[in-house]
Formats: structure tokens, sequence, C-alpha cells
DNA sequence: CGAATTTGACCAGCGC
DNA sequence: GCGCTGGTCAAATTCG
């Protein structure tokens, strides 16, 4: 038995301890009313006698005043009672609120210990790799997590991590939802069709599968076909700076087709899960017209098999942007399958004071900045990630990453991924996945314009800690939010037993090797 | 040589 | 009904 069940035990321990305490104080309290019951009693009974002995002898003043005062020790001693009673209440109410704490406490302590011991939980809210003397069981980064104006959570703790020339001795890592309830249009084209942010025209996948029937073999379509409700199938789109051509999210991927879609000459590739025969997931990857170092894949479905070690967030989100999508009770998408068209808009904000990546004027000077990372929940795309963008561009810009772009061509020249080969868009997509040479951040030299957008998503994409801390505090707040609506509404989900549930805390942000090669990569 | 990728063909939905 | 589009299939090709 490990430390796992050494806190069961104690949990045990603790709770008889605060049952025997609770009983003991509510027996005192039960004695104690049933003393004043007595007490009642005793003062009918005395006011009997009264009436009794006033009926004998209704002129005797001795014996009068012997009553008074029998009344007067009485009366006093009720109001004793009432008090004591009081008091127990009040102790009992502590004791019930000491109870809830600890096991709140408990519950903090258990999750640690499970954190330490689950190597698919990556938890880690500990800044760079490059600070020797952190640990990152012992500094964690402040985390605030407010949702619809209300702080759910924080903690603040000092950081030993001091990045190189600057004063800050603590990264702040806010996380930070902003609940965007504007009302769109209700508008039934909306639905048929989505239009993407780069101006294709992008009809959800759900709505191909359920109406072919025949979407990559028999299993897949009973699957989808049966467990999923009418346009609820789990989607999640990453919009995310990438270098290679798909985004290592840990599982394995086959490609089964690409597609030139309208109005983006960047083809469109089709992935299907391949970890375990029969899964349903899919994957879109495609560039982003406005700036083709943005990679947008587009997950749906929901794994039926545990994922492996290192599968990201966007592999696995299916289950958690389902709970999300589903069973968040703000969310302004209604339980019966109908969608709503009010845009669910989340803002996680992340003051990033503290990255020794960060060494040039550029983005030293803008350290205090907050890198936006967008989950938008579209009714119409699901979950959409973005980990573009910065702070200071407008909402829509910033969501669709546009403000960065200057022009294709120019964004093609500037990006060290595109270097090796000419743009070739039929082929752009699949083949480019090994002759990626450095990655952003170990790019060529004189990229003093490079926009602050790019430095700070290059420090996304490179900094796997931060990614991972990103994907925690979203992830955490994401199962958080299941957690506290799953009770009333269950996720209608099937294939998810061993995987995508317990999976989703396993959230790894798109991720490129300081060397700009991913790790894994499922093209070649 | 087996596995993965490529790519043209095919299918179904949707709008006109 | 026809054309357009997105998504998938499967034979051909490439790769390790």
């Amino acid at each position: 038995m490990g430390p796992a069940g050494e806190t069961t035990n104690m949990e045990i321990d603790l709770s008889l301890k605060l049952d025997a305490q609770l009983q003991k104080t509510q027996q005192q309290t039960q004695d104690h009313q049933e003393l004043g019951e007595f007490s009642v009693e005793g003062k009918r009974k005395a006011e009997e006698a009264i009436e009794e002995d006033k009926s004998l002898d209704n002129n005797s003043l001795s014996a009068e005043t012997m009553k008074t005062e029998e009344l007067s020790v009485l009366q006093m001693e009720m109001d004793r009672m009432n008090q004591e009673n009081k008091a127990l209440r009040k102790a009992i109410e502590q004791t019930m609120k000491d109870y809830y704490d600890l096991q709140m406490k408990f519950a903090v302590a258990q999750q640690n210990v499970q954190t330490k011991d689950d190597p698919r939980t990556f938890l880690s809210l500990t800044g760079t790799s490059d600070c020797p003397n952190q640990d990152q069981n012992k500094s964690p980064r402040f985390l605030k997590i407010n949702h619809h104006q209300t702080v759910l959570s924080s903690t603040s703790q000092k950081n030993d991590c001091t990045a190189e020339g600057r004063g800050h001795d603590q990264l702040g890592l806010s996380l930070t939802l902003q609940s965007n309830t504007g009302q769109l249009k209700e508008d039934d084209d909306i639905r048929n069709v989505e239009t993407k942010e780069d101006g294709t025209a992008f009809t959800p996948l759900h709505s191909k599968i359920q109406r072919t029937g025949s979407v990559g073999g028999g299993n897949i379509t009973n699957h989808v076909s049966t467990s999923t409700p009418p346009n609820r199938k789990a989607r999640v789109s990453v919009r995310a700076r990438c270098e290679t051509a798909t985004m290592n999210d840990g599982c394995q991927w086959r490609k089964y087709g690409q597609k030139t879609a309208k109005g983006n000459p960047c083809p469109r590739a089709y992935f299907r899960c391949t970890v375990a025969p029969g899964c349903p997931v899919r994957k879109q990857v495609q560039r982003c017209l406005e700036d083709m170092s943005i990679l947008i894949t587009t997950y749906e479905g929901t794994h039926n098999h545990p994922l492996p070690v290192g599968a990201t967030a966007m592999a696995s989100t299916a289950s958690s942007e389902a709970s999300f999508m589903l069973l968040d009770s703000s969310n302004p998408l209604s339980t019966d399958g109908t969608l709503l068209s009010s845009n669910f808009n989340r803002t996680y904000q992340f003051p990033y004071h503290n990255i020794p990546h960060m060494t040039n004027p550029i983005s030293t000077s803008y350290a205090s900045n907050l890198i936006n990372i967008h989950p938008n929940i579209d009714p119409f795309k699901g979950l959409v990630l973005d980990l573009t963008n910065n702070a200071n561009d407008s909402a829509d810009a910033r969501q669709f990453g546009i403000n960065n772009a200057t022009s294709s061509t120019q964004q093609l020249m500037g990006y060290s991924w595109m270097r090796n080969k000419p743009f070739l868009p039929s082929n752009y997509i699949g083949n480019n996945s090994n002759n990626i040479g450095g990655g952003m951040m170990g790019g060529p030299k004189g990229e003093g314009n490079k926009s602050l957008a790019e430095n700070v998503s290059a420090i996304v994409a490179s900094d796997p800690k931060f990614r991972v801390s990103v994907a925690a505090a979203i992830s955490s707040l994401i199962n958080k939010e299941s957690q506290t609506t799953s009770t009333s509404h269950p996720p209608p989900r099937d294939g998810e037993s061993g995987g995508s549930s317990s999976s989703s805390k396993n959230w790894i942000l798109e991720s490129l090797s300081p060397s700009g090669k991913p790790a894994q990569n499922s093209t070649r």
C-alpha cells in the first residue's frame, strides 16, 4: 500500500474522529434540548402548583413570594439553557466547517499524490526547464481562474527561478475566463455551413458522418451514429503556430486524404487515429490562409482507447470539450441538442514574466503583457483553442491571427520552416515535415522586426513547460466545470470508459522541440 | 517487403 | 436536375 492508501486511511480516521465529535456534540445538544423540555415541564408543574396553591390559599403572601422566586429561578434556568443551545449550535457549525475544510485539503493532497504517480498527468505549473534550481513540485505558479468574473481559486507562491536580466522573481500565470454572452443572430445558414477563419466554408464533420453513414468503415459509422447525439459530436479546433506539417500530439495518425478546400490554397489533410483499430477520432490539419505559420488542427470524435503517454489535450479533448459544451450550465448550448447562437468566448491570459527565451529587447519590454489563449467555444466549431496571438490585437484578429500577417509572401519568407521548400500548396502539408531546420526560436538571426506576437507564440510553441502549464490550467478548468455539472447532466458518451474520460487531464499543447522538430511526427 | 503516403475518383449533401 | 463542395476510399507510389 502506497501513499495513496495511507491517505485513504487518514481520511477514514479523520472521518471517524469527526463523526465521533459530531455525534458527541449533537448528543450534548440533544441533552440540553431535553433539559429544556424538562425545564418547561417543570415550569408548567410549578404553575399548576401555583394555581393549586392559589385555590387553596389566595391570601398567603409568603407562599406567593416563594412561588415568584421559584418562577424566576426557572426562568433564569431556561435562559441559560437557551444560551447553551446557541453555543452548541455554533460549535456544530464550526465543526462542520472544519470538517469540510479538511475534506477539501485532503482532496487537494490526494490530487497531488495522483499527480506524482500518474505519468500521464503533466500538471506542472512551474517555469521553464532552463532553471536548474527549480523544483517542479515546490514552486507552483500563481494560478488564478476567473470564471464569469468569479474567482474560483487562487494560490500564489514564490518562484525561485529568476529570469536573467529581469527583476521579476515570480511568474504570474493567470488563467482568466471571460464569458462573452453576446448573442449572435439566429441564422440557420450559419448552422449549415460554418465559415472558418481562413474564409473557407467548413461543413461540420458530424453532419456528414451522420448523414452518410459510411465514413471510414462500418465500425466508425456505428460508433458515431449510435453514440453521439446529433450536433454534439465532440470537436476541438486548435490554432497554434507550428512549423511542422502536423502537430505532435502523442497519438498516431494515418493520413487518408487531402483536399484543397475552397478559399484556401493550402490543402487540408485528413488523418485518422491509428492507436487502436476502429478508433473513430479524426483530425483535419490546415494552414491558416492569413498566417501560414498557424496550423489549424481540428479534432473530432472520442478515442475508444486509453491515450498513450503524452497524448495531448487536442487529441483527447473530445470528452473534455463535450463536457464543456454539453454540461456547462453557463454554456449557451442547450442540452437538448439544439444549437443556440450565442458565442461562448473565453480568454486565458498568461502574464509571462519569467521566460528565459525572451531575451531580446522587444520581448522583454512586453514581458509583462498577457498572452491570450482563446478557447472559443463556438456552437459550430466546438472548442477552439487559439494559441497564436497576443493581447494587443483586436479581438477578432487576435482570434484569427490576422494582425500578424503581413502578406502571404512575407510570411512565407519570414519563417524558417518554409525556407527549404518552395511554396507549393498542393503538396504543402504532408511533405515538409522532415526538412524543418530549426524552430522559430532557433531560427536565423536578424529577426529583430519579428512581432511580439511571434515571439510570444514562439515561447508558447517552444517552451514545453509553459505549454504544459497552460494545458494543465485549461484542463483543470474544464475538468472542474465538467465535475460541477456532471451530476445533473451525465455526459451522453460511450466508448470512452478508460481513455477519454481519464485522459481529459492530459493536455499538452502542440509543441516543437527546441530543435524545431517534433518529438514524434505522424507524417514523414 | 510491409507500412505509410499520395492522389484521383467517388459519394453524399446542399444550394440554385 | 445539375454543379459545387467536403469528406472518404483505394490503387498507385514512396519510404524505411
